[in-house]
DNA sequence: AAAAGACGCAACCGCCGGAAT
DNA sequence: GATTCCGGCGGTTGCGTCTTT
């Protein structure tokens, strides 16, 4: 990555100048690029000072040689305090926060910074380009599906020593569509108890664009798939546990064109409503008349920490500490 | 060992809405 | 009321790293 200087010359830019001083700036170079440790060390001075605001005054003191939209991003996205960090793993998205991004955003759309509020130390960046990831990941699969080879790929390097037959890789593509995006809901069986995760609503643009993809002639397999073998799902990776995929009436009347055996075979009980999955509260705002009333059955919550939650990177709890607990 | 592809991430860009003038 | 400025947000890009071939 290599460092930048250039003039300003958009809009945005002169925008983030004051007036008296357009002049003066006009001549000077304008920095880009990666950020220094100085520099950050100036903006922290500057935040610790001021507080989280003025950004633009930080250049027009002659600070720092950065736009103020620059120094805000790098204070919101890196520098601010609470924040995962990367010392070890604790920048992955653990399975948690993955179901949580995904649900949020079948409900809120693109709202990548009110989704972030729900997840204690990431940012809208952070959810933006795990989700931007998660597509990228998914258009490959679907692309690959639909190139309709019969052999199986080898596990992604996501896959790497999970001990994963590569051929559990291959589930139907529009199983992991609507699970992106929301459309469908989950039913999780073990062994010995069930739990399920509703996920919030299904729309007809949702839908339609799956049998959009349906009818551009993707393969569909039959068979079940497990956690394991799920090139979405980074982690947990638990082995023998299969997943039912029903969906809300109204788009099994739909999906139900797609004429494919799978998911008649596949679909569960309508309007399991009883079991619910628990999602966390919002850490800098609190919208209760738009949460969704859910609640998880005791028994199912204690055998889902029993089989899920001893896998989890420990961080995965930082969120749920104390639900009521805001900033 | 080298090339290609996948992935994660930081940072920039453009648009927008609200506040200030 | 119009204009300017600032900050917030979502989309996108570019680059380094890692894995696979």
């Amino acid at each position: 990555m290599c460092m930048q200087i250039v003039t300003p010359r958009d809009s945005t830019t002169q925008h983030d100048l004051p007036n008296k001083n357009m002049e003066a700036v006009k001549k000077e170079e304008m920095k880009k690029g990666p950020w220094k440790a100085e520099e950050d060390e100036v903006l922290i001075n500057h935040v610790n000072r001021y507080g989280p605001r003025d950004w633009s005054s930080i250049r027009s003191k002659g600070l720092l040689q950065r736009t103020g939209k620059s120094c805000r991003l790098r204070w919101v996205n890196k520098l601010r305090p609470n924040l995962k960090r990367c010392f070890f793993s604790g920048c992955k998205f653990s399975a948690e926060e993955e179901r949580t991004v995904i649900e949020l955003q079948a409900e809120f759309g693109n709202k990548w910074a009110r989704i972030a509020t729900y997840l204690r130390g990431r940012t809208d960046n952070d959810v933006k380009n795990f989700w931007s990831s998660r597509v990228k990941r998914l258009a490959r699969i679907l692309h690959n599906s639909s190139d309709a080879s019969t052999s199986p790929k080898p596990p992604s390097r996501r896959n790497k020593g999970q001990n994963v037959k590569p051929i559990q890789c291959f589930y139907p593509p529009q199983v992991y569509y609507f699970q992106s995006f929301g459309l469908v809901e989950e039913e999780v069986t073990t062994a010995s108890s069930s739990s399920s995760k509703i996920l919030p609503y299904s729309s007809s643009d949702q839908v339609d664009e799956a049998l959009r993809l349906s009818e551009s002639g993707i393969k569909l397999e039959h068979q079940p798939f497990s956690f394991g073998t799920d090139p979405l799902m980074s982690e947990p990776h638990i082995a023998n546990q299969q997943a039912t995929i029903p969906f809300y009436p109204e788009s099994r009347e739909l999906l139900a064109r797609l004429d494919n055996p799978y998911y008649y075979d596949i679909l569960g009980p309508a309007g399991c409503s009883e079991t619910l999955f628990a999602l966390p509260q919002p850490f800098f705002e609190l919208p209760p008349a738009e949460r969704r009333c859910r609640h998880v059955s005791k028994d199912d919550e204690e055998e889902e920490a029993d089989v899920f939650l001893d896998d989890f990177p420990a961080d995965m709890f930082d969120q749920v500490d104390d639900p009521n607990q805001s900033p």
